[in-house]
DNA sequence: CCTGGTGTTTGCGATAGCGCAAAACCGGCC
DNA sequence: GGCCGGTTTTGCGCTATCGCAAACACCAGG
């Protein structure tokens, strides 16, 4: 197994405050994977036995009703630590995960957890930032799912997903990873018939340009513009 | 002031793992101060400057948006820390809190956090999972909200507070302290218009009896079964 | 080049729940 | 004991959005 440059990752929130040197040790307990685009690396209920720091790619974390509906409780950047199950004292994962893009992840058993927040109490201090940052983000999508109509909550995810993953091109932003309608519908609370009229409808105004798969924001402003509107149409 | 006894606080998760006499330390960095129903305990927006611990009473966090709608984040029952702003990284406080019922806090200020966390690493881990923990249920109701309908929420949300806030009868649950329609559609994503009609047909069922911000669980078990309800009516 | 399969578009009826409005209720305060 | 203000109840029309169904488009593989 190919070693990990200790400066690839030194820079990440989840290691700052934390001693070059200490790294390479901390390094020196997880190994390295590779999954393939659409394979599943946890899944929801099983038993919880590491955690996850993204190097490349795109992980999509879903949670499935007993009923079998999904949602998507966030997508994963690179840079960003998942399946955090043991930090917050879940046995079990609470939602699955699983590579949309060929992804590279480091691992960590969760028996190095305790010793690490032990040696390195930065980590803990860090880990509790990104946990809460995350808590902040799911108030914000409750309250928008509360108070907003459809139009403006898929206005805010794609904002979101441009801002997090977006990859700029000459004249607007491309979610730099394959997503569906369908994933669309199950960040923001809808049906992917609702979520594709959407499109369509922003389509023939310029403000995006989309396919299978694929969404580019043509035009970042206007879809601000739309994410704010207060609800009353304001066509004169 | 009066000096807090340690007895009162040293079962709680917040200080698992922290030596009798290191916690007397801690609780003199405190002082404890006493809110009135209804009267605010910090406003969403403030610089963040404390954070709290409730020891009697029950406080509502909410969260408003700049059109002035509000939704109810969660209600702190005794024992548990809010208004943590500085341990998550926020320089301002993102919601309300409000004291729904006469209450008694302890109060820390925010300078004395990362000194607390370098000293004792216990409440570190302690705060990530109850912060952990929250993430979670903010999961579950962002669930909740995009795969149930109205009836269920409520019966998902009335049951949670039962559970946190219960005081047993000897027919039923009473949610102990006061709560009015207007809360729990804020809590579910409704209108208050929406819950009265709901709890006016569950009070005809026999299944709640409820009043002025007040409402008793007669038939907890048959508010499960509504809660779990997949959606089709089943009246054949 | 053809074919299968997944993802997307679109039409059309059905409806849960909203929004407004008005009335009844209740509890505490003066 | 009566008044006042917040809370709750209830009626009624409206509409955003769902749900189903069918037709399409596009990519990948053979």
């Amino acid at each position: 197994m190919a070693k990990v440059d200790t400066s690839l990752v030194a820079h990440l929130p989840l290691f700052e405050g934390v001693r070059p040197d200490d790294l390479e040790e901390i390094l020196r307990e997880a190994r390295s994977a590779r999954y393939p685009r659409n394979t599943a690396i946890f899944e929801q209920g099983a038993d919880a036995q590491s955690f996850f720091l993204l190097l490349h790619g795109h992980v999509r974390a879903a949670k499935t009703t007993p009923t079998g509906e999904q949602i998507v409780v966030r997508y994963v950047a690179p840079g960003e630590t998942f399946g955090l199950a043991m930090a917050i004292g879940a046995p079990h994962y609470p939602a699955t995960a699983l590579a949309v893009d060929d992804s590279v992840v480091l691992i960590w058993p969760n028996s190095a957890w305790p010793r690490l927040i032990d040696r390195f109490p930065a980590i803990a201090a860090n880990t509790l930032q990104t946990v809460g940052a995350r808590l902040q983000e799911s108030h914000t999508r409750i309250l928008e799912m509360s108070t907003q109509q459809v139009e403006q909550r898929v206005a805010h995810a794609l904002l979101r997903l441009a801002k997090q993953s977006g990859k700029k091109l000459d004249h607007g932003i491309e979610i730099d990873f394959p997503i569906s309608r369908q994933d669309i519908a199950q960040m923001t609370g809808t049906t992917l018939h609702t979520v594709s009229r959407i499109l369509s409808g922003w389509e023939s105004q310029g403000l995006v340009e989309s396919g299978r798969q694929r969404i580019i924001l043509r035009d970042p402003h206007g879809i601000v513009v739309l994410a704010e509107r207060t609800a009353d149409g304001g066509s004169a």
